[in-house]
DNA sequence: GTCTATATCCTGATAGAC
DNA sequence: GTCTATCAGGATATAGAC
């Protein structure tokens, strides 16, 4: 059995996720953890402190993998390919769904509703901890994509954050049918249910290349 | 000077999307309108029937120009291109910053955050609002791409939404731009400042067009 | 239609015993 | 570290006078 910590972590993290942070009160964390509401100020001072306790267990993992596979990808002898940059941006973070040691699905979720509608006081100390990812693959996109201008390009960027964040805020449902196929294993022979995350993420990485990759206004055709 | 009605409704959608439905109290929107507490359950019944009331009101005449744009372009002799088509659809929405008779940011603001991150009993009544937009642009959509399977064509909406609905609930940075420029509308020799929402929907279309023309699976490139 | 006053409940937070 | 008990305030909603 976990440490009340944990416990308490693991319930507020699948509650915020279903339900949202303003919604969801301290008690029904301490309810579904089975701990004492007095607990959670204790270990995390407020419900603030907690909220930022979750967050900085999960960003941090998960942007490590990003940063790791671009390094990886800019430092081997062939030149990585658009969809190999984008991959290594978008795939880690639609992947949280098969990773429950980072928080799985409410992981993914959480992240996916709260960075795409920011609390005002939280953004203020959550975008930072996005800064470094986002720069270093702003720069390898421009070094692949040097007919994008630096405005154009950011807006491409935020658009292919945009389907990203909608993607995993609406996981849910992927998830459920992701589970509905482990249910039903006996089907596949007792190998491995298909990877329905892994559609998604080869789609999102074939629907954002393209955009990225799309004419610049100067060359557009005329419809 | 506006009815109690009219002056709730504008109070609360303006807080609903800057804090969001959960986080707002019906003390602080009726501070707002200057209005009276019991006002909000005379004329709406209950908060739920307050925002379900904001919600009616703008969606549809937003859905309304979007299918009669898609009609007018289908009745046109010359068939329809893609970014003509997609703008069709996020156009309407994009520009509703400078739409002040239909809630302007306010209004884009808590469409797009309300719908990228669905409250879920409110879920169940507002999604239905987009189904006959969703299901004519799609029809549309397949007839113009027909080498792109169905369940690959409704991802790539689903990722046009997801781009949509983020710059949607993130204009609060343009719209301050917007009016920036509007301060500074002597330096434009008092002509109209530059739309820059205008920008925004020509670069989303470009990215969207992208996005959905690319390539099938099969025909992918190894890279 | 609008207001005051209030009912009822829930919220985050804390004090202090164990 | 964990618990009970409680505080002070804010939430939605309603009753009833005007």
């Amino acid at each position: 059995m976990q440490g009340t910590r944990e416990r308490i972590l693991e319930a507020a993290e699948r509650l915020f996720a279903e339900r949202g942070l303003e919604a969801t009160s301290l008690r029904a964390i301490t309810a579904m953890a089975r701990v004492n509401l007095a607990a959670v100020h204790y270990h995390f001072g407020s419900k603030d402190g907690l909220i930022e306790a979750i967050f900085a267990r999960r960003v941090e993992p998960l942007n490590r993998e990003r940063l790791d596979r671009l390094t990886t990808l800019e430092a081997r002898a062939v030149p990585p390919g658009l969809e190999e940059i984008v991959e290594a941006f978008v795939g880690p973070a639609l992947r949280l769904v098969r990773r429950p040691d980072r928080g799985g699905a409410f992981c993914m979720r959480l992240l996916g509703r709260t960075i795409a509608v920011p609390v005002e006081a939280l953004h203020a100390r959550i975008a930072p901890l996005f800064d470094e990812v986002r720069a270093r693959y702003a720069r390898a996109l421009r070094r692949l994509l040097p007919h994008v201008g630096g405005t154009e390009l950011a807006w491409r960027i935020h658009f292919m954050v945009g389907a990203m964040l909608f993607t995993m805020s609406k996981q849910p449902e992927v998830a459920q049918r992701v589970m509905n196929d482990g249910l039903r294993s006996g089907v596949h022979g007792g190998r491995r249910p298909p990877r329905n995350e892994e559609a998604a993420v080869r789609r999102l990485v074939r629907f954002v290349a393209g955009g990225l990759r799309g004419p610049t206004p100067r060359r557009m055709r005329s419809r």
